[in-house]
DNA sequence: TTTGATTAATAGTAATACTATTATTAATAA
DNA sequence: TTATTAATAATAGTATTACTATTAATCAAA
């Protein structure tokens, strides 16, 4: 069996789509790479026009900035989280079950899927723990928020109210706890990674403690 | 009576103390002020040094850049956290009062306190909703833990959760629940202002939805 | 084979982040 | 009082970053 998936992202966080031509994926697996390497902030178009033997002009043509580029890779990492939840949760057999696996995507890469533009699943995780606040953490929320540009978080969170619901449909706050698990899957991460006396995770796996406090979390809320 | 309070922040994050000199503290009102107005990402030395009639230079003897300023405001809400936490909650009754004044806490703005600098209560809240995980989601984490940077944010975090402890000996998680409310009221309460949709929070007082929003999910934790 | 359109590269500019040096003021000693 | 030293602030820079206008090259259709 030979097909493609891909993901419409907004047209309007890109001024090129880079899902379009060879140039534009490259443009988003080496920033992936590179944003991972460095860090958001010490991320710039001129080192990955550098990095991929190209100019910054030729990245510009693609992206308005640095900040539109994040939301493209984040946008992106959401409507295939999405996918996921719509499309492998539905078999399972319970919403016990839905909701474990739930919170093991969230906790960790991306799974591999065939068809699929391969960038690195292991880094992007890392971006989205460490950078993805970034995107709405601005002054600029309400213009962004405007053009629809967070549509892909926004839905992924409304998927998984689903699943709340059907597990307890009396649960009071359904939206707010499914954005409190993705936010907190990112920040104890990145706390036992970075700062673990914020959290009570020990020196083995990390990503064991997250999900089991997640399902701790999630499941006294819904009782 | 007569009477100052004043948090030490570590001294490893100024150049020079700026609780020692009037200019010092006249940099951070005003920094404040400025971050809230045009957000971490526009705020720059120089706008400042024009804000208040001075030169780049003269802040750049203070603070080494701007997020190390940043992080001097932040630690210095975060003591003062830590202080009401040490000397109010005490007075309460039983740990469910605590557990509930501590979320008032944590989702208000500071109360006033005779004797404390006068930086703007409103403006500092909202930055640390808005800004304060950009101090520590960066490459150099490490380093500037080292410094001991972050200490009164765990300190912080190490009393809640005595107060987590005292309420259930048995939870599991109490340092994790502690900065998931941390961390959780400040996304809940930005969610609620600019992207309702990833919250339950009607078009009345958001404050108080998170509130109880966080009760909800402490007290069902705890149970 | 010419024209028009797309794409990329060159060569800039304005703003930002930061620093070395000089000027000014204040404090102390002769 | 005056000279010396120390503390502080301002000037005038530089390197980097973010972004853009213009030119050059390539490709497709007429």
């Amino acid at each position: 069996m030979d097909y493609t998936l891909s993901f419409k992202v907004n047209e309007k966080i890109y001024l090129r789509d880079p899902e379009g031509t060879e140039l534009g994926k490259k443009i988003v697996k080496n920033a992936i790479d590179l944003i991972y390497r460095l860090g958001f902030e010490h991320f710039t178009f001129k080192k990955l026009a550098k990095e991929m033997n190209t100019t910054e002009a030729t990245i510009y043509r693609y992206f308005e900035n640095k900040h539109r580029l994040l939301l493209y890779i984040l946008n992106w990492y959401w409507s295939y989280l999405e996918y996921l939840v719509v499309f492998q949760l539905p078999v399972l057999a319970d919403s016990n079950a839905k909701l474990i696996r739930l919170i093991e995507l969230l906790t960790h890469p991306l799974p591999e899927s065939e068809g699929l533009t391969d960038y690195n699943r292991n880094f992007l995780h890392q971006i989205v723990i460490s950078e993805s606040s970034k995107v709405y953490l601005v002054k600029e929320v309400k213009e962004i928020n405007e053009n629809a540009a967070f549509k892909p978080y926004k839905d992924l969170c409304a998927r998984i109210s689903e699943l709340i619901q059907s597990h307890n449909s009396s649960y009071k706050f359904p939206h707010s706890l499914s954005s409190t698990l993705i936010e907190t899957a990112h920040s104890q991460l990145f706390f036992s990674q970075h700062l673990p006396k914020l959290t009570d995770a020990g020196k083995e796996n990390k990503q064991l403690f997250v999900e089991n406090y997640l399902k701790d979390l999630l499941f006294k809320s819904l009782k």
